[in-house]
Order: C-alpha cells, then structure tokens, then sequence
DNA sequence: TCTATCCTGAACCGATTGGTTCAAGATAGG
DNA sequence: CCTATCTTGAACCAATCGGTTCAGGATAGA
C-alpha cells in the first residue's frame, strides 16, 4: 500500500446518491457529481467508474439501506399486520419528513425514467419496485390474507407507496400524505377484521 | 396573408407531447422535438418558441385534453359517486392500455422533475396535480362524503392515479392496475354504505 | 405575373456533455 | 530518506446541448 484513500468512501458515495436523488438521472452531470462529491473528475473515473456504474452503484445502495428498513417493519406481520403495514408507510413519511434528504424517492424517480435508461439500469429499478411487492405481499400473507387479497393489497400498497414520492415533490404536507396512507389503512384494517370474522 | 401553413399544428403539438411524455423534459433535446414532429429546428423557434414554451403548450395540452375527460367521468358524482370514481381511474387505466401512447402520464413525469424545472413549468405542474385533487373532492362532496372525508378520499385518489403512472412505467399488466384501483374503490365503497346507513 | 409572406435546410455560435490522459503533488511503508 | 502508490487539477477530446441567423424555395393573394 502507499499514499492512503483521501475521502470516505461512504460520505461520497451517500453524496452522489443524494444528488441523483434529487435531480434524477439525466438531469444530473458528472460535473454535478463532482461538485456534490468535492472529488475530482478524474476521481469519479478512476474510482468508481463512469455515470452509468456509479448510478447503479447509488440505486443499489438505496435499495439496500431502505430496503433493510421496510424489511423491519414489516417483520411483526405475522402478529400485527396492520401496524407492520403502518410501520411500513411510517419508513417513507419519516424519510420525506427529513430535511437532509431530497423529496421523492430514487427507485420511483428512475421508474418514471426507464424508457431512457440504460437496459441494466432500468431492469434494476424494476426490480427495486417488484421488491416492495414481494415483501409487502409476503409480510401480508404472514399476516394471515388470502393469497389473492394479499396480492391486492400487496401491489396497492406498493403504488401508494411510490405515489407519495410524486406527490411529496408538488409540496404535499405531512399531514396530507398521511391522509393518503390511512385511506389504505383503514381499508385494510377492515379486510383483516372480515378474516377474523369469517373464521 | 401568404405561403400557407405546411404543417398541421395539432399533429406537431401532439408528436412534441408524446415526445416529452415518453422521455421527459430533460431526456427531450430540441433535435429530438425536430425529428419527432418532422419540423425544423428553426421552424420549432419561429412557430413555436423555445423548449420552455414548447413543453409548458403540451403541458397545457395534456392537462386540457385528459382534464375534459376526468371531469366527464365524475359529473355523475352526486347520483352514482362509487361509479363516477371508477370511470375517473378509467380514463387514466384506458390511457394507459392504448398502445399509441406512452406509458405513464406528464403530470407525474413533470411533478418528480420539479426541482430541476424552471419555476413556470414547475408552478403549472404543480398546478394540474391540484386540479386532480379538486375536481375528486368536488365530486365526493357531491357524491354525499363528508368534508374531511372527501379531503381524505380525494387526496388518496390522486395519489393514487398518480402512481398507476408509476406503476405501469416498470411494466405492470393492466390487471395488477386494476387491482391497485380495486382497493381503492372497494373502501370507498364501504365507507359509502357507512354514510348511508348512518343518515 | 409580381410580390409579400412563410417555411426550409444548413451553417454557425458558445457552452456543456460524458469521457480520457497526464504531469505534479501528497502520503505512507520500507 | 526513498520509493511505490494514490489523488489531484488541468488540459483535452469529439459530440451534443439550446439557441440564432440567413439565403433561398414555395406559396397564395393582388
């Protein structure tokens, strides 16, 4: 080894995600990575390769530490399926509600961008989206749904969900996002108490 | 007057709006406008101004075509309120399975490009979204929802529209956008019946 | 036919895009 | 101290960006 890495790798990469994040793809120059980043252009290169692999690198990442969090929340499903579900909506609320990140949300920011992303790119951020319905229709399963209320719940779920980051970037308020999930709620609180009903 | 018009506006304004609508506003060069409408690039800019203006035009385009047709489904609001919210997820789940246009929808396109939009198009973006919550909330409180009830539902529903345009971007059959707006129907149902059984 | 009007293609502008190269400087291990 | 390794800034590249200009062709009314 010689001279040693004279940035942090974590920061510079949370930067370049945020700034992705924010402006979205296209709308973002490696210039721009370069600036949010504070590394030289010939750093980006060298160091974590061109705009194509670093964007997959910062959607991966995102995935990954987000992803972790709605696993959590949904891990009591199988005990309290409506809080876990709550619990789910409360990890994208709280993420809007932090003044240090963007509005929005990068997996839905690059949905609304597949038909210009790269192939690999895009294929990724479907699956990011396929994601929250896997774990969202497991979640519920456990919870006690039939399969295909289950599946119902799981893929509306998923929608509002990325609904939120839409209507988060024309200004929406807490308070009003919160409406938009407790409509979801409500309707859900109501099919599990005709389950228990029913058995 | 002299030399005639050798193109036809509407088609032109149509071929730029599913330009934008497809690529987005950043994705769209004025080369890309060129081609796709078959006019020249100096033709665009003595015809039809500069990019700016050429998108805010097929954003007032998009939002006057599908806003007319929106308001058509909800006018029987006060009568059948259950089914007028069906035939307002109609037009966007029609919009959606017509293989001429894009997936998607330019009003969401535009809403998550809003902080890197100049301020006027981003003002009308945000603008149009609002119109969607308007027209629903005048609608449920036709339809006899209670004040804070039809908030609720017309906040929801926008949402929730607004994410079909997401959903249907990374590839979601027209039945799993049914299901998505099933739910959504199915508790507006409900509460529906609530209301009536309580007057 | 003449002429005013409109549209066309092509060239041009400076700025910026993604991407590459390289000499110079900083650093830590030997 | 010396050297191998890494980072840095700056220059450079071709391509494209949004935007402008202009000569010439086409057209319709007079």
């Amino acid at each position: 080894m010689a001279g040693k890495k004279q940035f942090d790798l974590d920061t510079v990469l949370d930067a370049a995600m945020i700034q992705f994040w924010r402006a979205g793809y296209a709308e973002t120059s490696v210039d721009d990575l370069s600036r949010a980043t504070g590394l030289n252009r010939s750093s980006i290169y060298s160091s974590l390769g061109d705009k194509d692999a670093l964007f997959l690198r910062c959607l991966e990442r995102y995935a990954t530490r987000y992803g972790g969090k709605y696993d959590a929340a949904l891990s009591s499903a199988a005990d309290r399926p409506l809080a876990a579900v709550r619990a789910f909506f409360a990890v994208t609320l709280d993420r809007i509600a932090d003044p240090e990140l963007p509005d929005g949300c990068l997996v839905a920011q690059s949905a609304m961008a597949i038909p210009v992303l790269s192939s690999a790119v895009a294929a990724r951020a479907q699956e990011a989206v396929g994601f929250q319905r896997t774990r969202l229709r497991a979640a519920l399963k456990a919870g006690g749904l039939r399969d295909e209320t289950a599946e119902a719940f799981a893929m509306h779920s998923a929608a509002v969900n990325q609904s939120l980051a839409v209507m988060s970037r024309t200004g929406a308020s807490a308070e009003q996002l919160r409406a938009v999930v407790e409509v979801t709620l409500d309707a859900l609180a109501r099919t599990l108490n005709l389950g228990n009903r029913g058995e």
